[in-house]
Order: structure tokens, then sequence, then C-alpha cells
DNA sequence: GCGACAG
DNA sequence: ATCTTGTCGC
């Protein structure tokens, strides 16, 4: 035969490369910079003419502990500036892509994708000028991670949020947990994380003053680092800024809720037969 | 070669 | 991601 022949670990070391050029490729769309109309509530102007910043999304999935492959992804719309939400929906699946570090998006994306879809078709009044995703944007092997990826597709403002740190160009959790300790005399809370090549990866954001774990900000699409930083800091009534976390919960009992009833289902059906 | 590795 | 209860403190 040929000399093209695929060993038993090719398959999956293609599919790697093909994932690798599919986040180079769309990685050409992506805007790094303030690419909307609306304004921060926060901002000292008057803004009149102006639309102001309103509905914020957030994007998290979960997963069944018995089954791993069973999901449910959510997405919620909060409305500010009182954080409340005011919608959300829910998509119950079964993955087979799996988690591979570096590859998230396309495990995650596809359905998220799907529910900021349903609310466009919808004309939903509702949809986000902004969405918070529960993974980081550029801060990332290649610089295009789940929330670029969202970002790009969905041409959506998007905010990467990373609860642990990906280790990405020298960067390390111990020396951003190091530097916040010193910087913390100074009411400083936001460290910037700049990487060994000099690049400007993200922040590292202690939201409040017990979470002495960071939560990692990075640029998603169509936002600049100042304005994503400024907005996780008005969501941030815990840890996790409050998009994250309600997707976070809500998607959580969704599942738990099920998986009662398809529990419930089984056992009438088994002791009836 | 070994370890590290978002969710 | 998921497991897992109470507990210490504002």
């Amino acid at each position: 035969m040929d000399g093209e022949g695929a060993s038993s670990e090719s398959s999956s070391g293609n599919q790697l490369e093909n994932w690798t050029e599919e986040q180079d490729q769309l990685k050409k769309k992506l805007i790094v910079y303030d690419d909307f109309t609306w304004k921060l509530s926060s901002s000292m102007e008057f803004p009149q003419g102006s639309e102001m910043l309103k509905y914020i999304g957030g994007v998290d999935m979960s997963f069944s502990k018995e089954d791993s492959s069973v999901a449910c992804a959510c997405l919620v719309v909060l409305e500010l500036p009182s954080l409340r939400v005011v919608h959300h929906e829910f998509s119950l699946l079964r993955l087979h892509v799996p988690y591979v570090p570096g590859f998230l998006a396309f495990r995650e994306a596809p359905v998220l994708l799907q529910l900021l879809q349903k609310m466009r078709d919808d004309q939903h009044p509702f949809y986000p000028q902004v969405l918070m995703v529960d993974g980081n944007g550029i801060l990332h092997p290649r610089g295009f991670g789940l929330a670029c990826h969202l970002g790009v597709l969905a041409h959506l403002p998007t905010i990467g949020v990373g609860k642990n740190l990906h280790h990405v160009d020298g960067l390390n959790q111990s020396e951003v947990r190091r530097s916040l300790q010193l910087k913390e005399n100074e009411h400083e809370q936001v460290i910037t994380l700049v990487g060994n090549s000099g690049f400007t990866w993200g922040v590292g954001f202690r939201p409040t003053l017990s979470s002495l774990k960071p939560i990692y900000v990075s640029v998603g699409h169509r936002i600049s680092l100042d304005s994503a930083v400024k907005i996780v800091k008005i969501t941030c009534k815990y840890r996790v800024p409050e998009p994250i976390r309600q997707a976070d919960m809500r998607s959580r009992a969704y599942l738990q809720k099920h998986q009662t009833e398809s529990f419930k289902r089984t056992a009438i059906n088994g002791s009836e037969h």
C-alpha cells in the first residue's frame, strides 16, 4: 500500500489537525476592539442619543454524573442594572464530541449557537447585546477559545470568563495569585496577564474581597479587554459573574429535574410490567 | 522525557 | 465537568 497509510492514531491526529485548521480560519474574522453601538451605563456621560447596554447573555453547560454524555446547555439573559434574569432557555442533549483541552468549542459551541439562533429566529426582544461565556476567549493556546469561536459564528460581542487558568505562554496560576497578593494592599483586584512573549492575554480578577481564587477574563469577539473587564465588574455579585452563574445553576437544576423524572418513568414502567 | 492542559 | 455537609463568619 501507499505511504499515506493511516496508523491507529492518525484519525484522532487528523481530527486535531482539522480542528486547529478551523480555529485558524475562524480567527481571521476575530475582532478585538469595541464593535458595538451601545454604551455602558457606568459612563459619566449622559448618553441621550445612544442605546444603553441593557441585555447581557450568559451560557453554560452541565453534565450528568451517571452518563457523562448527557448534557444540558443553558442560555440566560440578564437585564441591567437590576441583574435580574429576564429570559432563559435550555437544550438537553447527548454529546459525542469529547472534551479536549484547547478544543472546547467543538464540544460546546454547536448547541450554544442553536440556543442563540432560536432567540434570533423568534426575534426575541431580549436577544443579548453581549454574551458572557464560561470559557476563555483569546486566552487560549492559539488565541481562539470558546468565547471567540461563539462570537465569530454568532457575530456577537462575547467575553471569555475562565474559573481556572489555561496555562499559555508561561502564564501560571500561582504567579497570578502571588501578583494579586502583592497588589491587594493597593486595593487592586485586577492584574494584567502578560505572557513570556509580551502579549497581553487577558486579566486575572478578584471579584470580591473574600475570593482568594481569581477568575480569568479575556476578549472573546467585538470587544476590548477594558470594556470586557468593566462589564464583568458590574455583573459580579459573587465570584462568578451573574450571567454565567445563573446559566450554571439553571442548567444544573434542569438536568437534575430531567433525571429524577426520567427515573420515575422507568420506575413506573418497571413496576407495571 | 516529563508535566501542564478552559469545560 | 462531577462527587460532597456541614460549618465558620459577616
